[in-house]
DNA sequence: ACCGGAATTGACATCGGTGTCAAAATGTCA
DNA sequence: TGACATTTTGACACCGATGTCAATTCCGGT
């Protein structure tokens, strides 16, 4: 690999003004700026990042940080979103994913980020839930996507469950439905009971009946399990009268579950019970028959105002000041599709 | 941020004598070394990775760059077992997605590796095919996961397709299958060809019937088209007599809108039809009812070994010689679940 | 041709480590 | 205690870039 001395010997220049023509400073002759560059041309110089980076103490490269990556579509759109982004801001992402996942901003892989001299760190949840950091001063500006903290010094880029909730309401409001039900996730969770929250406001602000929820929750697992409890509170709800037209689920995961259920029992989609799910998951909403409709969640944008988020903080070299709304709530849309059915 | 300088002075060392420190090199005094750690302890002490880089050469780093990381399952579970062989190892991972996918080892991206010096390259295609490279000479030592070239010299890891076809074509002949059929995906491609070489081999060798193999390719798309060809191929094969008994699809994407058609026909998985996926993605295969027979491709083994393979390469740092092998493939599981009917 | 001020350019120090090699300290034995 | 081998340590150059500041060149105006 050449180097820029290099490059100064073959222009007859010295190194600096090969710098001054790597940089675009002004103040060069076009002479040459034309002699230089044809050296680095001829060459094909690249200059090495490691000597820059020693200099400026910038690298230009953020720190993505995620919990898990495994089977996590939203983890991998908020990926998609960061690395779109950080490319058009000229940053570099070093993506790790924690071994230990107990405490978010600790371990070996934050250390190698922070050993890597990140100018900033954006850390990713999979599910959007309270996060409890362990430092009080973090070593570099920090964003969390997906997640947030108490601490009001730190910026945090969420989805809006509640109004993603309210748009699965009124998306079935609009096609005539009146007497609905949903099956939830964990409602202890903050994003469940969001979505559960908004579901219903939707129904009261059209002055409909309040829609049956209830929870899938296996106690001992602390999860849903679509073995037992999704069966069980599906044939509750099912035998309920008048029964619910419709059924919103608090995932796309569990929706394809339902499916699968309602088959079992003879019961057709969308012509005996519509059925909404949420996240717009596209390998299931889009390969169901028929097509699942849901309310997507812009998990790509949530990575990209991170980034323009961090970089702002960055570049201000501020990290307390500067932000009134230290919480960014990032809005989603609804998405119908076959799986509801038009009641008039 | 401390230097090393500070760590000197504050032992009442030389910058010299902490590196020894530091390194773990010999010839240190136990009292020396004493003062030295307590000094590194005492300022929070981590050398710059920066100015280490620029001595050494060698970073530690290598970079995996993967064409597309959207909703492909394939890639994930190759990256995270890069992320986590590579954590064993002591390196770290720089991980890019292509934003120009027409050519694997060039563009922004790869330019961007290139640039941040890493000691080596992993590059992961979606799918299991060969790619073309435009370099003669690479950059830097690299390494292909789930895609291969016709260079000899480049070493590539990929999943046995054909084995994986046979074990799918084994597990219906375990279970009494005698006549079947495979609803193959684009029979041009590398994979998909080789999966159905794999399937009839077996069926072969078990001295059975050759299994019906179909295409279900819209061939204006260039790929299988959930809406037309699938229903279309899926009934002719239906009317056949005698019907088939099993249904092996080209992977579990197609197998899961195959469970959704063959609802609709009124047809019920397994009692009239048994149904085998392909990829054992656990998304589809787990959350179908009943669940879905699948053969299982360890991707992240692809990763493993794509790591293993890359770091041998780096270290004798002779990229021509060597190897032998130059494609490595590994092999798949059967998962054999409720979706196959046993015939006596 | 000469002068002053602006535009160009280059010498050199610097960033934070590591390699080299010589100096200093220590240990061994007669 | 002195001669010599061995261990331990430090001074200094260097990696490849950029910032500083002084030296040089260029230009128009007299």
């Amino acid at each position: 690999m050449s180097t820029i001395y290099d490059v100064a010997a073959k222009a007859g220049v010295s190194a600096k003004t090969v710098s001054r023509v790597i940089n675009g400073e002004p103040n060069v002759r076009s002479k040459t700026l034309d002699a230089v560059t044809a050296a680095i041309a001829e060459l094909g110089y690249r200059p090495s990042t490691a000597a820059r980076m020693m200099k400026s103490q910038r690298n230009n490269v953020i720190g993505f940080l995620t919990d898990r990556i495994v089977t996590r579509p939203e983890t991998v759109d908020i990926a998609r979103g960061v690395s779109e982004t950080a490319r058009e801001l000229g940053q570099t992402v070093l993506f790790m994913t924690h071994s230990d996942t107990s405490a978010p901003l600790q371990g070996l892989e934050y250390n190698s980020l922070i050993d890597l001299n990140v100018d900033g760190l954006i850390y990713a949840a999979h599910i959007n839930e309270r996060v409890e950091l362990a430092h009080t001063k973090l070593a570099c500006p920090t964003v969390l996507a997906n997640c947030f903290s108490n601490d009001t010094h730190i910026t945090s880029i969420i989805p809006d469950d509640m109004a993603g909730g309210f748009l699965a309401g009124q998306m079935l409001i609009d096609h005539g439905h009146k007497h609905v039900a949903m099956l939830n996730l964990d409602e202890k969770a903050f994003a469940a009971s969001r979505r559960a929250k908004g579901f219903s406001q939707a129904f009261a602000k059209a002055n409909l009946p309040k829609p049956i929820i209830r929870t899938a929750l296996d106690e001992r697992a602390g999860s849903w399990d679509e073995h037992e409890c999704v069966p069980a509170v599906l044939d509750t709800i099912l035998s309920m009268s008048p029964r619910p037209t419709a059924l919103f689920c608090g995932n796309d995961k569990m929706a394809m579950v339902v499916y699968g259920l309602l088959t079992e029992r003879g019961l057709s989609v969308p012509n005996d019970i519509s059925v909404v799910g949420f996240d717009d998951y596209p390998l299931i909403t889009r390969l169901l028959r028929p097509q699942l409709s849901s309310v997507a969640i812009a998990f790509d944008e949530i990575g990209r105002r991170a980034v323009r988020e961090l970089m702002a903080q960055i570049e201000t070299n501020d990290q307390a000041a500067v932000h009134t709304t230290h919480q960014i709530e990032v809005p989603g849309t609804p998405a119908p599709r076959g799986s509801i059915k038009i009641i008039s």
